[in-house]
DNA sequence: CGTATGGCAATACAACTGACCTGTAAAAAC
DNA sequence: GTTTTTACAGGTCAGTTGTATTGCCATACG
């Protein structure tokens, strides 16, 4: 039975146990045993994978921002030259909204994250690290529309940026909560989009 | 009968023994022996009050959002009739916002209540039910302002009003984890009020 | 006075937690 | 072929959790 085993492919695995039952019971609910067996393995083999809880936490979220990153900039980079600046943040923005069960399983998993590293240090530099170059991404698309004089001149793009990520941020939230539906909550940032995408 | 209490007095106090708890370490780490001990009394006295945890989850939950709710309403009428509905929407923001330590604490234990919402019915209901009324009242002084002729005729105003409350919750977020400072989080809402209040 | 009852302390308890420690078997290195 | 390393299963451990039980005390009513 036992052989060469990719450990970082092992460790994956159980990250997106992780996510599954963070997802559906929160993460303080998931304990080793608890991952252990939605990943199929046993305790021993965890803990074989990972030292401690805190080291499996933390190897979670940085591949679950890794996954994040990497899909937004796809999207982004498959459509960066044809597309509009408008249609490129319309669809990141849907990207990141909590449209479908799959998406609202990430966030789910993004907020329990959130919710733990705001108390702790380790965790929230993996956490934060994410934004700045979402903003980047977002003000580069702002400015490519503000030289076409699809957007005001006067506004700064880095701000528009942020104010974008953060209502997303809150329309997620509410969406989580069954405050407002998916297609409300995508209606809601469109119709921001409209007010930014004012000559 | 032997000597009264007044059990709603003693359930406040813990509550707020909870919410200091929570607004530090999180409220899965808030144990009943731990609240029993922050709130100086027994954990027997303490299940006196709350016959089970879940139980105290819920009175701490409807309390806080009584108190919030009540100091929003309690600003806006001390001030509805003098200042501009703008002067109005900029205060209760900055009153949501974590923008000091007291109220980045009540923050802190709301976020840690939405999580825990998501994931028990019983909680989201309470969760949820402060949001239409907040959303009335942005929504009445945006009408006012519009009538005012201070924002243009077409913007709808419960579209804005929850766009409002929903970027405040994103900036609250970033505030928390320190991706931005207080002082920023309310320059990015004077920001998004300035776009507003167009004509 | 007696006693029922609200207020509370102390303790017990079963379930569960994460960390640690083997034992063992197979593959790799020599 | 021997040794070393890797991969895992299983168990133990001390500690913590929410809940339940018991009993003592003070008071107010009959």
């Amino acid at each position: 039975m036992p052989k060469r085993v990719d450990h970082d492919e092992r460790r994956r695995r159980i990250a997106e146990a992780l996510w599954r039952i963070a997802s559906t019971r929160g993460l303080e609910g998931a304990s080793l045993r608890d991952v252990a067996a939605e990943a199929g393995i046993s305790l021993g083999q965890l803990q074989h994978y990972f030292r401690s809880k805190g080291d499996m936490l933390v190897f979670a979220l940085e591949h679950v921002n890794e996954l994040a990153a990497r899909r937004v900039r796809a999207r982004v980079e498959a459509s960066a030259t044809a597309p509009s600046p408008r249609v490129i943040l319309r669809e990141s923005v849907a990207e990141m909204l909590p449209l479908d069960d799959e998406s609202r399983s990430g966030n789910l998993v993004q907020v329990a994250y959130f919710l733990q590293a705001v108390h702790d240090e380790r965790l929230r530099e993996h956490a934060k690290e994410g934004v700045p170059l979402l903003r980047a991404l977002f003000a580069d698309q702002i400015r490519r529309a503000m030289a076409e004089g699809q957007i005001a001149p006067d506004r700064d793009p880095d701000t528009e940026a942020t104010l974008l990520i953060c209502l997303v941020d809150g329309l997620t939230s509410y969406t989580l909560l069954d405050v407002h539906s998916p297609a409300e909550a995508l209606a809601l940032a469109d119709a921001h989009l409209d007010r930014l995408f004012t000559p």
